[in-house]
DNA sequence: AGTGAAAGGTTTTGGGG
DNA sequence: CCCCAAAACCTTTCACT
């Protein structure tokens, strides 16, 4: 598998920003011809870079306005059947375990209180689950595509003045 | 604007999972004809359901194999423009204002631990930030697509025994 | 609102540098 | 590995139900 050279991070942050333009388009951006960046592209979804294209929701319009996210202290640790039983919840976006204590972050998407209070009861049916402490997400300043300005490494930021 | 019908909320289900399918594969999962389904993908679009059409990438392909989440306590509240000044980091992946203490939490994805440490030296050159805690992502056991299953409501989930 | 057929554009393939 | 050009396919429109 090839290292990802400029025109590819240049594609990918393309794709990012917007998967349905042209290759065509594309091609105009980054400055190869419409087959040179479909060849790429068919590269780097064989190569497991691109793992597919997907449409991005309003949480509103689809009626789950309720992010939150759920730490969950557990007793012992790793994938138990019980516990990725979970992953069927289609509320259930992302469940990661993570360093710091021994627990699970979860993040869930909910139509509305209730439908986040029973999500938690199945959690603490769970015989592993210890606790849990959630944080409901009272606005969101920024949420865009995973890995997005691929391009890009570490720009200069200038802080305005206090 | 016209509530999502079922109809509608089929054509999302399929556009999460793969939106480089035709409109007439999807018109065949659902029942419609291409062209009914290009209509109503096109009002979703108009009416602000559909945001975008993007491509997910593998984190390790893109060489920022490093997620973590991190909690920020701030004096004071809201967006200021040094906080929001964060956004043109492309490590910085959502910040949402949570409730449960005067905070916002971040996900960040980084190349590596060094990266990760200047993107913190970075919060606490601002001067709202008052302390930082960070939870390192060890692995991801789900992560999808938002609002993944727009269709399905609450499955019976079966837990196997112990 | 949905369908079928036709026009316009895009993806995809193949020959050549 | 890239470009140009042609074939195949898809999107988009339109008249009709």
């Amino acid at each position: 598998m090839r290292p990802l050279d400029d025109f590819d991070r240049k594609i990918l942050s393309a794709l990012v920003e917007d998967a349905s333009q042209s290759y065509a388009q594309m091609g105009e951006q980054v400055g190869l011809s419409a087959p040179a960046v479909h060849e790429r592209v068919k590269r780097m979804k064989k190569d497991g870079v691109i793992l597919g294209t997907t449409v991005r929701l309003s949480g509103d319009a689809v009626e789950k306005p309720l992010l939150s996210f759920v730490q969950v202290s557990t007793r012992g640790w790793g994938k138990s059947q019980r516990l990725m039983a979970l992953t069927r919840f289609p509320e259930v976006e992302e469940i990661h375990a993570v360093a710091g204590s021994t627990c699970l972050l979860m993040k869930v998407r909910t139509r509305d209180s209730q439908a986040l209070e029973s999500l938690l009861g199945q959690l603490y049916m769970t015989p592993q689950v210890v606790s849990t402490s959630t944080f409901v997400v009272l606005s969101t300043y920024l949420e865009r595509p995973n890995q997005a300005g691929v391009t890009e490494s570490w720009p200069e930021i200038v802080f305005p003045d206090v």
